[in-house]
DNA sequence: CTGAAAGCGCTTACAG
DNA sequence: CTGAAAGCGCTTACAG
């Protein structure tokens, strides 16, 4: 088991040649005539050589590797994302490790850390809610560049590619009210969660252009996740003024709210228009299938990969922001107001 | 940007001492005393100095990263294994690389290679469907452990750490038969996915245990996902004798089923039985709620970490298997036959 | 075109 | 207890 590894010394030895020219056989530099490289060839199929990357990377100085921290690769907006930087990465030549920071900024702090450790090329940031300013000083002393990713960031010098969660907001409430609700309510997502502070906004935003004043009952905080969507439910059917429509967070709460709904005996659609965000594919299944605001996570981690790659070639590139819009999908779950044509 | 790192001599020269000083320091060597220690402390904290893990493995003939091979990180069922090893990972000092092989043998194996071009001490692995066999002989000469997971796959040199898919089935079957279903059907999978042919196996002894006779025209391949139940279910309605329920091979492909049943004008656990397989969060909240044969991705993961980090350590220990029980959750989808009680 | 030599950032016997 | 030296597997000027 604890056999020597295979060198390029055995396959200089075992061709007879020098290390540099194996070395530079590896390389396929042109200047190795093809009958030499043919011989090292050879010798590095007969012994089962494999190049150690991490040697070369370290006496070239570089790297290889990229870091990627997200929150939960669970949620299924981010295993997109996820999946379209490894394959972004593979293709220019990166691995890349996956890191959860669970939400948590000191757990993401340690795995930063153990980043720098680790010698990565760069990495791929979505920031743990209540993630210090500053965070990232490190880095950028160490000349490590960063690109964040999804959750805004308040650090001018660093790449970013997300969402238009604002836009995407305003748009679902207003398609809201267009049906004929007035009484909108916004559910789930944590207070400081960027993210959410931003839809927030598009919704107050949407409320204000149509000029429907806004009611803080409306709106409720939750962890977003799929059972949450039934205390949230429960919080806004309490209330004197109930809402006719739900925008919800993520499609998480939206199914965990359409779920409520049912169990309080209501129809999602025809007693509470119900609106989510991310577009996962699962919406388009749910009964009734579900309206949502889509983002693009592939899109999202591509472009994220990108911006990371062009700056480790070009350090000095002005920072930059990709923003994709969102699109609003209308499915059945959000129709008009009972009492507006009585549907 | 391209500043030279700080490397323990730096921190030598400003602390005063050698380099093999700061070297034990940083290992917390017993044999250094406390004032030089904290002496070369301050000065790592000074010149901001972080260590080069990726120089001491080269040094050291060891690795702290370990790879991990996925089909599919946006599968649910994968994406909690994915978390579980990596949390594992990082608890025993390891980072994870994550690779995902979209089920492509070729590709798989390109990525293999470059696990071995990167040095990892250790590799997980769920084996894309028609991996060859010795698919794995270079990682064993080389001998880098190596732990399978998830997908049976045949060489008994190799860990595994797996479910009972085998068992879940005809439990699953057997549910079905006893709420006196007798066609039964078995939808979506790719036909030579071992795990499939493990489930599908569980059907037949389901079947066969209760003296049911198999009928092939029953069983409908396809590519599990949520949109590939539409023609599964329409291929069996299709019928002269159609079933009264349906065991599925995954959630994703029940979900699909429910939906299209609708399309169809059936209601899901009242004029047909269906089953899911995988347990995901979802299938708590679908309406009706999905019974299901709930597995464990993150036992799953967290095992395989655990047999992976354990044959770094004693690579001559022998192969071991760990298989968990899966558990049926019995919930409104899978009501009695219609012809059976009226219900 | 090819080889000898220095060096990436670390560790680890080995002297002193 | 501390330092000088060799070496992990590679690359890259620099001679020849």
């Amino acid at each position: 088991m604890d056999k020597r590894r295979i060198t390029i010394n055995d396959i200089a030895a075992h061709a007879g040649v020098s290390r540099s020219t194996v070395s530079l056989v590896l390389q396929k530099h042109p200047r190795i005539p093809e009958e030499t490289a043919e011989k090292v060839r050879q010798s590095i199929a007969a012994l089962g050589y494999t190049y150690n990357r991490n040697a070369a990377n370290l006496r070239r100085r570089t790297s290889q590797a990229i870091g990627l921290v997200i929150n939960d690769i669970r949620n299924p907006f981010f295993a997109q994302l996820t999946s379209a930087v490894e394959e972004r990465a593979a293709e220019a030549g990166y691995m890349v490790y996956l890191v959860e920071s669970a939400e948590q900024p000191a757990r993401q702090e340690r795995l930063l850390e153990s980043f720098i450790e680790h010698d990565v090329a760069g990495l791929i940031v979505c920031a743990a809610t209540g993630t210090p300013p500053q965070a990232f000083d490190r880095f950028l002393a160490a000349g490590i560049p960063i690109c964040m990713a999804v959750r805004p960031y308040p650090d001018a010098r660093l790449d970013f590619a997300g969402s238009d969660n604002y836009g995407g907001a305003k748009m679902a409430t207003q398609h809201l009210i267009d049906l004929g609700h007035r009484r909108i309510a916004f559910l789930g997502g944590e207070r400081e969660n960027p993210v959410r502070i931003d839809r927030l906004a598009g919704y107050f935003s949407g409320l204000d252009a149509r000029g429907i004043a806004f009611d803080p009952a409306l709106v409720v905080e939750s962890r977003p996740s799929l059972t949450s969507g039934v205390a949230d439910v429960n919080a806004v059917m309490r209330l004197e003024a109930r809402p006719t429509a739900m925008l919800c967070y993520n499609d998480f709460v939206a199914m965990g709210v359409m779920h409520a709904l049912r169990c309080a005996g209501l129809t999602p659609g025809e007693h509470m228009a119900v609106v989510g965000f991310d577009g996962m594919p699962e919406t388009e299944i749910t009964h009734p299938p579900l309206s949502t605001v889509q983002l693009y996570g592939r899109k999202i981690g591509s472009d994220a990969a990108e911006l990371l790659i062009s700056r480790i070639g070009d350090p000095a590139r002005p920072p930059t922001r990709r923003v994709e819009q969102a699109t609003l999908i209308v499915r059945a779950s959000s129709g008009r107001p009972l009492n507006a044509n009585g549907e």
